[in-house]
RNA sequence: GCCGGUGUGGUGAAAUUGGUAGACACGAUGGACUCAAAAUCCAUUGCCUUAAACAAGCGUGUCGGUUCGAGUCCGACCACCGGUACCA
């Protein structure tokens, strides 16, 4: 790794440019400027023990680029950069080497800053936020108070996996394939008080702000289909000789009349409602004792072999066909979805059809279209109604309109719009997250905290380990439980629980626009001046999580009057993943992490830059190769060489001067859609077109240099100093072409005989049809090829080519 | 299974609305410079036929279609990557 490479030295250019470019604050946002505010935002980073790796300067190469070009272009740009430094890693770690993990977060933190500062990064440094900062988790637990005022935080059972013999509770990354992280023996899922936020609540402005969101499809596609809107109705089921019934969600209640049984989750309610009727029990349990047992990864090995009881002693009453109907548990059918409970038709719907060929259960037929003796039929878009009654002859889209009608003016259900996503489940038995502001009292029950006593601090103490109940490490610290009930003074007890990772970068990015104001979040001024974000980049699998948690709290702040606008970003791209030279995703354990450092003190910055974003495309995945960063250093090598070239003379400028008004259109083009790659590849172009020449033009080289600066600006500074500039390149203006100077006067014109090419020639721009018809059948090769064939067709694109069919 | 993406030289990859496939770079081969090497510069570099081409043929995962013309559009399929998971 300590071959020498010759050309300009860039260990002293760039430790120079930072310097000089941190002592004149050329990164710092101006509040309130009169120029055009430019906001760009890049995913702050978990502040990890390695520091900086080549996938988060991928991350924000991007918006480096664009941030440096905007500044060119006149705006006041922000780019700013904090941490996200609340987690699991950084508490495991901590506990392992018995450091506190404030500690371990503030070495990391500063070398990522040093990481950041050694790579040129032109982030606004004085704006950095850090969520473990009191000054700013005191706002998040705001934000969670101002949620529970109004009815967005409530708290309910739910599942959660527990490992009996640690007695820890454990997430679902540490109990994959159904056995404990820890000491290996079975998780079960245990039922567990949890706090949720009501996110659901914004799941229709979550869909409807896509519409405005300027983003690649697979971004907004992805939260689509998380949202996961269906729309179907509910219906009520009778119970055979019980004055009660069963409800069930469907987006199908046009094949009410072939449903010929029930399945409830295992967890139903009803289940417990009928104990005494059902006399069966023994099996039920059973069958209840061993879903409970079965994990996330069993469900999906079992996914095709569907099991069940059925409920002996409780039917159901189809309400249209006026039949009993029997009532199974499954675990296919899930409690968290819809009413837990379904109607099942098995002949048009496949896991129904499963479930009753396997229970030799009634399948009839209510649309026609398919074969049942095969499958079930479940096509929305043809068929006919058949066996229905009053649906008989409607289509699938008409029977669904007019039963939910029925339904609603029969009493017997109503229209029902359903989501997939789920309330977010918004506590974690953990030491290092946020406290969740709460307090138990033993008479007023639960209590918020007052806002004016926040933050409620983390207290700094050695000792952090989980519980043996499963309960957060902070149950065991007496100083941080007790405390005073806020209504009646009396004694009470903290939530000890905290908040997860996704809590705190859920708003940072408003924070960024007023980062030390001590009163509110951020002032309604600056939130205003700066507000929403022009562009967002990160990584795809932050799509589905982050970018909804993020854009559920900025709705919900814009609803009480703290945001000034609903949705938090204008425009949001992803890079692609770089991998390593096996092609394989990079990785600690595979051992082919490539380490930026070595590669800034081997090749400099400026060719690492280079070089991260000539790589690819920069939305796809891409292996890294070493041999490219080569190129790209002698790319900045041959920069360096044409300096002696460079003449105030204007002579030689015609030779290349299209090309230089070509390479800024397209240099601009590419770098506005992330065409890095290619822009990249015609700065190199128009570098070895000045190679050839004996002069090179000031002008045309400073061009140059402005185009090549958001990419490689340690080399652009110095060289622009050595031109006898007394400004920075920074401050420069960002180059423009005429595009008057982009048009040749010649030409080539492809020929294409019977569509494959056969010849070339040069012409004049513009040449109209007969000209270049007239031309191309004079040349000698085009004659051959025809001969004395007849010509049955010629088409000609302008300044393009000629095909001519014989 | 479903959804999304990708498939182009030895390698990373380019290719406006269908219009010269392989830009740019890496690597390789030959040459110049050098005592020699490194660096630099020049030339060649998709495959095949050929002594060599100024020549012909083939070529963008597979098969078929539309078109004067298809990497690009349409249909069927295959492979790989990512996301998701019994959502009624």
């Amino acid at each position: 790794m300590s071959e020498f490479i010759p050309g300009y030295n860039h260990k002293t250019i760039e430790a120079k440019w930072q310097e000089r470019w941190q002592k004149h604050a050329c990164f710092q946002a101006e509040n309130f400027s009169e120029k055009p505010k430019y906001y760009a935002l890049v995913e702050f980073p978990y502040p990890s023990g390695v520091g900086m790796h080549i996938g988060h300067m991928r991350a924000y190469m991007s918006l480096e680029v664009i941030s440096r070009k905007r500044r060119m272009e006149g705006y006041n740009v922000m780019f700013p950069l904090g941490f996200d430094a609340f987690g699991l890693p950084t508490e495991n770690y901590a506990l392992k080497h018995n450091i506190h993990p404030r500690t371990v977060t503030d070495d990391n933190i500063a070398s990522f800053l040093e990481h950041i500062k050694k790579t040129g990064f032109s982030f606004d440094l004085s704006r950095k936020v850090d969520t473990t900062d009191p000054e700013y988790y005191k706002f998040t637990q705001w934000i969670f108070l101002k949620m529970y005022e109004h009815d967005l935080v409530y708290r309910s059972k739910t599942y959660v996996n527990f490992c009996p013999d640690c007695k820890v509770v454990l997430s679902n990354e540490e109990s994959q394939g159904g056995s404990c992280d820890r000491c290996g023996s079975d998780v079960v899922q245990k039922e567990k008080d949890v706090w949720f936020l009501k996110i659901t609540a914004y799941a229709e402005k979550l869909l409807e702000g896509l519409k405005h969101f300027d983003s690649p499809q697979r971004i907004a596609t992805e939260q689509e289909k998380w949202i996961g809107k269906s729309f179907g109705a509910e219906m009520r089921f009778p119970l055979k000789d019980q004055p009660d019934y069963l409800e069930v969600f469907t987006t199908r209640p046009d094949t009410v009349f072939g449903a010929t049984f029930m399945v409830i989750a295992p967890e139903h309610q009803i289940i417990d409602r009928y104990k005494d009727t059902i006399h069966n029990m023994d099996a039920i349990e059973a069958y209840r004792q061993q879903a409970k047992l079965k994990t996330e990864f069993e469900r999906v090995q079992l996914q095709k072999d569907k099991s069940g009881v059925r409920l002996e002693g409780l039917m159901a009453m189809n309400p249209f066909t006026q039949r009993p109907i029997p009532i199974f548990i499954a675990d296919y059918v899930m409690i968290t979805y819809g009413t837990g409970a379904i109607m099942a038709v098995p002949g048009h719907d496949q896991r129904d059809y499963d479930f009753a060929k396997k229970y030799d259960l009634p399948i009839i037929e209510v649309i026609q279209g398919g074969d049942l003796s095969q499958a079930a039929f479940t096509d929305i878009e043809q068929g006919i109604l058949i066996n229905s009654g009053f649906l008989n002859g409607l289509s699938v889209k008409q029977a669904i309109h007019t039963m939910i009608q029925h339904l609603e003016s029969q009493n017997l259900g109503h229209e029902k719009i359903q989501y997939k996503m789920k309330d977010w489940a918004f506590n974690r038995q953990r030491y290092w997250g946020e406290p969740i502001p709460i307090i138990y009292c033993p008479t007023c029950g639960i209590q918020p905290v007052p806002y004016e006593d926040l933050p409620v601090r983390l207290p700094m103490v050695e000792h952090f380990q989980p519980t043996e109940s499963g309960d957060s490490p902070l149950a065991n610290i007496e100083s941080f439980i007790h405390c005073s009930c806020p209504k009646c003074k009396g004694p009470a007890r903290r939530e000890t629980d905290t908040m997860p990772q996704w809590a705190g970068s859920s708003w940072y990015f408003l924070r960024y626009m007023d980062p030390k104001n001590p009163e509110v979040l951020a002032s309604m001024d600056l939130l205003k001046y700066w507000g929403p974000i022009d562009w967002y980049n990160g990584g795809m699998e932050h799509v589905t999580r982050h970018l909804i948690y993020s854009r559920f709290w900025n709705h919900f702040l814009h609803d009480i009057g703290v945001v000034p606008f609903g949705e938090p970003y204008l425009k949001r791209t992803a890079q692609g993943l770089i991998l390593g030279e096996d092609g394989e995703k990079m990785s600690k354990s595979r051992g082919n992490v490539v380490n930026p450092l070595e590669i800034i003190s081997e090749y400099g910055a400026d060719t690492l830059r280079a070089y991260i974003l000539f790589i690819g495309d920069y939305e796809m995945a891409t292996p890294w190769n070493e041999n490219g960063l080569k190129g790209c250093r002698r790319f900045l090598d041959k920069i360096w060489r044409l300096i002696p070239k460079v003449v105030d003379r204007p002579e030689q400028s015609d030779a290349i001067e299209t090309s230089v008004h070509k390479t800024i259109k397209g240099v601009n083009d590419d770098y506005e859609n992330l065409k890095f790659n290619t822009a990249i590849a015609k700065m190199m172009t128009l570098v070895n077109e000045m190679g050839q020449l004996d002069h090179v033009r000031r002008h045309d080289f400073e061009v140059l240099l402005k185009l090549l600066n958001p990419i490689a600006p340690h080399l652009c500074e110095e060289v622009w100093e050595m031109l006898a500039h007394k400004t920075m390149l920074v401050a420069e203006s960002w180059p423009t072409f005429d595009p008057e100077k982009l048009i040749e006067d010649q030409v080539e014109i492809v020929i294409n005989i019977n569509g494959k090419v056969r010849d070339k020639m040069m012409l004049e721009v513009d040449a109209d049809d007969a000209r270049v018809t007239e031309r191309a059948l004079e040349r000698e090769k085009v004659r051959e090829w025809i001969q004395d064939k007849p010509i049955r067709k010629i088409i000609v694109v302008t300044n393009k080519l000629i095909n001519i069919v014989i």
